[in-house]
DNA sequence: GTATCCATGTAACCAGTTACATGATTGC
DNA sequence: GCAATCATGTAACTGGTTACATGGATAC
């Protein structure tokens, strides 16, 4: 079986959320939801085309003074029934490809303070997705009480949460071993 | 900058660790590593005589009666140079895709239930992955105890403990938060 | 007999990335 | 003046996936 094309349920996803443009929608990924979720532009704009050409979505051009004009996109009733399709079926099995782990495990012959500097930042940047998250977080709920979905925005972020938290701790627990490893070295020369 | 290609690192690094075939590599990455790393045929051979061409690794093909022949494939001392300017490079960033959560967010119009079987099944694949977790770990930990790079080996399977953890730990969250909103639906009709 | 393991490869495809192009408006 | 934001797109590229092809050996 063919792999399907994600971006597609993802667009159509997130104009059945809230109708909007191919600048909105690349918004949302970048505030909203990029801690699991990317999209860019290069992919957006063909793919809203093919949408529209299906019949999945439809576009209205919105023209504002003194603004470049917006084509924003409503999902159809088809869309909808393509969309509610796939949600249904089960997730796929992707692949994964962890770069820093494979550094890591590659690293024989490297030297321990090169290793200990990817943790490091990987340390600050999951810190930063926790604060990114608090945001977001605080964003929602402050935001209009009755929001349709609300909790499942919420526990896509403890999702985010759990996981960063546990790279963290994970980080700090590498580091040390680390650094114990090469104090013992010097101990024994 | 365009994006390096990470194949051509993962090989050079496990016949860094180890010479071996395509068919051994791929092994590899299915019994030791498929936790945060995989690599396929369509990939593995093409590169790895793309890298004999430019003399980072050579060929030895290796005959026993009753098998196959065997391309054994060992690093070159030029390989061993690209590799360790590739590994004390800093991690690239990766666009995130989960798809999980994706649909976790999207799923405003599914019945609860079909998202309950979905976090089910990560929940019990999260759980297999512990239980392949702690194999790789003890096949480790009672192999040569002097094993060059254990340490780090042990680091990554930590990684993935770690993570395996947190998610399952979600699951449960999130299993028992959709189904007291279920709940309470119920009551208040 | 039949499934699984051993072993190597090629061809077709495409999803997703990067780079490029354009240009008005707003805020500092 | 300069950077950032708003806004839409195209072209080139390629890494990675899937499917296909082949065939002997071994274990049940």
């Amino acid at each position: 079986m063919p792999r399907v094309n994600k971006t597609r349920y993802a667009l159509l996803g997130l104009l059945n959320l809230k109708p909007g443009s191919g600048y909105d929608i690349k918004k949302t990924c970048d505030k909203s939801i990029s801690f699991f979720w990317s999209e860019n532009y290069g992919q957006i704009y063909p793919v809203l085309k093919q949408l529209e050409e299906e019949g999945l979505v439809c576009k209205e051009t919105e023209y504002t003074e003194g603004r470049p004009a917006r084509n924003i996109y409503f999902i159809t009733e088809q869309g909808r029934e393509e969309l509610n399709d796939w949600l249904m079926q089960p997730v796929e099995a992707t692949p994964l490809r962890m770069e820093l782990l494979l550094k890591l495990l590659l690293s024989v012959d490297i030297p321990v303070e090169n290793t200990i500097e990817k943790l490091e930042i990987k340390r600050r940047e999951e810190n930063s997705k926790l604060e990114y998250l608090a945001e977001v977080e605080e964003r929602l709920r402050t935001g209009p009480r009755d929001r349709k979905g609300l909790h499942l925005w919420l526990a896509a972020i403890s999702s985010g949460q759990h996981l960063a938290s546990a790279s963290v701790r994970w980080c700090d627990e590498t580091i040390a071993m680390l650094r114990q490893r090469q104090a013992q070295q010097n101990e024994s020369e």
